[in-house]
DNA sequence: AATGAATGAGACTTCATTCAT
DNA sequence: TATGAATGAAGTCTCATTCAT
C-alpha cells in the first residue's frame, strides 16, 4: 500500500493526462480558450473526444489543469535556477534570465498564462479565482524574497517589497510579451541586462 | 459633401454608433468577447439586433471599434494632461496619475484593452493586428517622448528609450491590474508615488 | 389595447406554435420522448431547429406543451358532448363514446397522454407533476360529476364517487389501449356498449 | 449435458443474470429506460460494465429480460394465491388482493411493467412486441378463467369474457397506479373491497 | 469469465448572421 | 433606416458498445 508504488492504472492515467495537457496547452495557446474545441485537443493528443472527458469533467477543467501544470513546472524550474547563485543581484538577474528563457521556449504556455490574468475576476468561480491568484502571486513572492534579502544586506533601499516585486514581475512579463509578439528582436541576454539595469538602479540602496 | 457639414444622416450615424459602442464596451467588459452576445449589446444600446449589423459588419468589428474608441479617448485625455505640466518629471508623474485615474474610472474598458494584448498574434487577421499594435505603441510613445526630452535635459541617463518606455507602461499596466483585481487597496496617489519613485530612480541620470 | 385584437406578431406566434405542437405530437407519439429529436420535430413542422427554440425553451417544454394542448382540446370536446344529453345514463354513455372516438382519431396523442402517467412521479419536477396531475384528474372529475348527479336521482347506488370515477376512467383507457394496440377489432359502438353495460350494472341502484 | 444437472458454469450464469436483472429492475424503475445507464446497472449489480454485455446483447435486452423476469415471478405468485381458494368469488377477490399486494411490495417493478404498455407498438421490433403481448395477456387470462368458471356455475352472467377480463385488469392496474402515485391513501383491503364490489356487481348474474 | 479504458456517433442548445417587412 | 423572426452551423458533453488485457 505504499504510495511510492504506481499501479498500472496510475501509469496509464499519468500518460493520458500528460498527453492531453500537453495537447491542450498547444491548442489553447494557438486558438484561445473559446476558439479551441475539445475535438481539437483530443486530436492533438491522439485520443478520441470521449477520452478527454474520461480524465476531465469539462473543457474548462482541462484548461485550468493545463494552466496549473505549466505554472508548477515553471515554478520549480525557477527555484532550481535561484539555488545556483547566492547574491541577491545574482538571484534577481538569474530569475529574469530564467523567465525570459522559459517563455521563449514555451511561447504557447505564455499565451495561456498571460491571457488568464485578464479574465480572473469575472470569468472564474470564486474558488478557482483564488487558486489562480495564489499561483500567480507565488511567482511574485520569489522576487519579494530576493528583495527582502537584499534589503537586509543593505544592498537594496527600503521600499514596499510586495508592490515592488509585482512591478518587477510586470516588467518581465511586458518584455516577454514584446518578445513573443515579435516587437523585440534583441537577444535574451540583452533584454535581461536591460531589465536588470533598469530595475537595479530603481531599487538599489543610495 | 463637405466634411465640415454634418448631414442629418451623419448625425444619426454618430448617435447610433456611439450608443452601440458604449453598450459594447460595457457588455464586452462584463462578459468577455465570447460570452457577450450581439443581442446583449443591442439590448444595452436600446436597438434591435439587426441595427447593430447596419453599422458594423460583425461582432468582431464592433469589438475592435469599441476598443479603438476607448483607446483614442484615453489618448486624447492623456495628451491634455501632459500639456498641463512642463518638466519631464512632472509629465511622467502626470501621465502615471492620469492613466491610473482613467482606468479607475473605466474599469470596464481596461478589461477589454488589457485582455486584447494577449490575443493579438493569432486571433486577429494581420491587418487588425498591426492597427492595434500601432494604437498600443502610441501609448508607449508618449512615455518615450518624455524620456527623450529628459535625456536631452540630462535629467535622465542614456538608455534605450523605446524599451524603457514599454517597461514603464508595463509597470503602470501592472499596477492598474492589481488595483482592478482588488489586490491593491492603496489610494491612487500612493500608487502613483510608488511607481514614479521606482521608475525615476531607475532612469535618472547619475 | 383590447385583448381581442391580435397583432401580427400574435398571429405568427400562434401559427408557429400550433405548427410545432402538431409536429411534436406526431413525432413524440411515433418515437417517444427520448427517441424523438428536436430535429425531427423541426423537420416535421417545416421549420429550422433554431426556430423551435424560439418558441420553447427546451425539448421537454415542447413535450409538455403538446401534452397540455391535446388534453385541453379533448376536454373541451368532451364537455361539448356532455351538453348534448341530459340523463346521467346518456351522459356516461356519451362520454365513453366521445373518448373512444377521440382517441381513435388521435392515436398519436393517446400515446403521449398515456405514457405520461407512467412517468409522473420521478421524471417531472414537482411543479409539472402537479400540473399534469390536475389535468389528468380533471378528466375523471367529469365522470364523478355524472355519478353524483345519478346518485342524487337515485339511479346510482351509493359508492365512493371519486374512486369509482377513476376506475371507470381506467376501464375506458384500457379499452382505448387495446384498440390502439390492435387487440380489439370491435367497432367503437360495440366497445361503448360493452363498457357501459359492465359499468352501469356495477354502479346502478339495486 | 442433462438439463437436470447444473454445471458450475450454469450456476455462475444464473448468479450473474439474476444479480444483473435485480439491479436492472431497480435502476430502470427509478430512472426509466433512457435515463438509466448501463453503468448504473452494472454498479448496482456490483459488476463491471463489460460483464453486463457478457450476458446480454444490449441495454434493451437487459430491460426486456428484467421485465419478463418480473412478470413471470408475479404470475407464479398469483397462481399460488389462486389455488388457495375454490369459489370464483374467492378467486377473484384473492387475485385482486394478491396483485395489489404484489405491486405495493414491488413498486419499482410496476413502473417498468406499466410504462411498457405505452411503448409497445412502435418501439419494439415485432417479435418482442408479440412476446410481451402474450405475457401481458396471460395475466388477463387468469381472470378470464375465473369468469368462465363463474359463468358455468351461473354465478356470473353471460358476457364477453375476454374483454371483461381485460377491463377488470385495467381497473386493478388503475388502482395500483393511484396507490403508487400516492393518490389513494386507503389500506389495501379497502381498495380490494372497493374493486371487488364494483366488479362483482357489474358481472354477477341477475 | 471479467474488466474498464477507449471510442465516436449523436443529442441538445446557442447565437452570429441574414433578410423580408 | 430599423426590426426581429428565422436560420443552421458548430460546440459541448453523454453513453452504449467494443476490445485488449
Amino acid at each position: 500500500m505504499s504510495t511510492a508504488i504506481k499501479t498500472k492504472k496510475d501509469v496509464v492515467t499519468e500518460f493520458r493526462t500528460s498527453g492531453i495537457l500537453e495537447a491542450a496547452r498547444k491548442v489553447f495557446a494557438e486558438k484561445g480558450f473559446h476558439e479551441a474545441t475539445v475535438d481539437d485537443i483530443a486530436e492533438a493528443a491522439g485520443v478520441a473526444k470521449g477520452t478527454v472527458y474520461l480524465y476531465y469533467e469539462s473543457k474548462r477543467e482541462v484548461y485550468f489543469a493545463a494552466l496549473k501544470f505549466g505554472i508548477a513546472q515553471m515554478y520549480s524550474l525557477l527555484l532550481e535556477e535561484l539555488n545556483k547563485v547566492s547574491t541577491p543581484e545574482g538571484k534577481l538577474k538569474g530569475l529574469i534570465a530564467a523567465k525570459l528563457a522559459y517563455f521563449d521556449e514555451n511561447r504557447d504556455f505564455f499565451k495561456i498564462y498571460y491571457s488568464e490574468l485578464g479574465n480572473i475576476p469575472t470569468t472564474h468561480p470564486a474558488g478557482i479565482d483564488n487558486e489562480f491568484k495564489a499561483l500567480y502571486q507565488e511567482q511574485a513572492r520569489l522576487v519579494e524574497t530576493i528583495l527582502k534579502e537584499g534589503a537586509r544586506k543593505k544592498l537594496i533601499r527600503n521600499l514596499r517589497t510586495e508592490q515592488t516585486a509585482l512591478a518587477i514581475s510586470d516588467i518581465i512579463r511586458g518584455v516577454v510579451t514584446h518578445r513573443i509578439l515579435g516587437w523585440s528582436k534583441s537577444k535574451i541576454s540583452q533584454d535581461v541586462d536591460f531589465i536588470f539595469d533598469l530595475v537595479w538602479k530603481g531599487i538599489a540602496a543610495q
